[in-house]
DNA sequence: GTCTATATGGGGATAGAC
DNA sequence: GTCTATCCCCATATAGAC
């Protein structure tokens, strides 16, 4: 087998560790056992535990990234773009209520270990608020696009710490259901002047 | 000093560090430091790391209990009590920009490493969930009541994971605001038999 | 009740054979 | 590139003196 095909194989194993079990959690041991692998030629590969979490998170901004564009593509309005993100809540709802959400649960660990990589990590968090942000000012809200985007952010970051604690899945649905009459409400105040809707 | 005297410290500082470093990231040395204590006479008050954990849930219910409980006994209004819970946010701002809310990321952690006592820290999410609905069901809103509690818990634990994730103390304040906002809706709503706001 | 000394195990990391 | 063997450190946990 090729490095660079092993190399990829460790980075989908500890990915996927990494947001069941959590970083810390994870071992080596873990990693290898998953691909297959000897622990010792572990090294070959990442010389250090915190290189791996390096490739993940790079792995995980790829990723979003490209399902972030994706939308772009997908979506003619910058209202179904935004419904495309509440609705992550309903297609992962399984994972999400066993494991919250990979990247909130990424950040939330990083950021209580005063790990290095604690920035990269909520610089995917950047990603959909960036990218949030930019359809709302499509929506022609540019004052409070950034505003509106951590709103709608920190509900679904909300929605999925519930879901993980409570494994309640019609509190999803509820909650994705109330999501989109708000986003509705916002859309229908960029077309009127008067009476722009709070958060 | 008493034994008694010498477990209460080591709940207390065993409180303190498993909110700022997380439960697995603390050390029994950690502890002892912080108590002053030797390693060795640790397991004269605690045989294991996980008893240690069960009385700390075990404080915070009870801190949590008395809280709301005196959120009882000030307030002479269901709305003036949840405008109470929801400004926990300011008051503990920076804290909780620091470290996240106490409550929920040890839910988020214990809930990942499936500790045992997974379900106890749930519990105090709990015990706000349920206050919460008795206050709304006060408001007049008895069939909502749980969806509403749920809500604005979702919405501070959204709020509590950004805010940590993006060091942003302007960002907390204006969702307080718009949860008020929201709230005085609700109560709008609960005087008005037509017209039910969504969530 | 508190201490020191120590056993035991796991996890990160290295060396060197193949 | 992959393996086995090994080192070292740290953390949980125990034993026994004071």
């Amino acid at each position: 087998m090729g490095a660079s095909d092993t190399r990829r194989q460790i980075v989908e194993a500890a990915d996927r560790l990494f947001y069941e079990r959590g970083f810390e959690a994870t071992s080596f041991a873990d990693i290898a056992e998953a691909v297959g692998l000897s622990r010792g030629n572990f090294y070959y590969h990442f010389k250090a535990k915190d290189e791996i979490l390096a490739a993940v998170i790079e792995r995980r901004a790829a990723k979003t990234h490209a399902m972030l564009r994706e939308w772009e593509g997908a979506s003619e309005s910058a209202r179904e773009r935004i419904r495309a993100f509440v609705h992550i809540l309903i297609a992962n709802k399984t994972m999400i209520m066993a494991h919250g959400c990979p990247v909130g649960t990424l950040c939330s660990e990083l950021a209580r270990l005063e790990h290095v990589a604690k920035n990269d990590a909520s610089g995917i968090l950047s990603l959909f608020r960036d990218w949030l942000a930019r359809q709302f000012a499509a929506l022609g809200r540019q004052a409070e696009a950034d505003a509106l985007a951590l709103h709608i952010l920190m509900r679904s970051q909300g929605v999925a710490a519930l879901a993980a604690a409570f494994r309640d899945e019609e509190f999803i649905r509820r909650e994705v259901e109330a999501m989109e009459a708000w986003l509705e409400n916002q859309c229908a105040a960029a077309s009127s002047l008067k009476s722009r809707p709070r958060l």
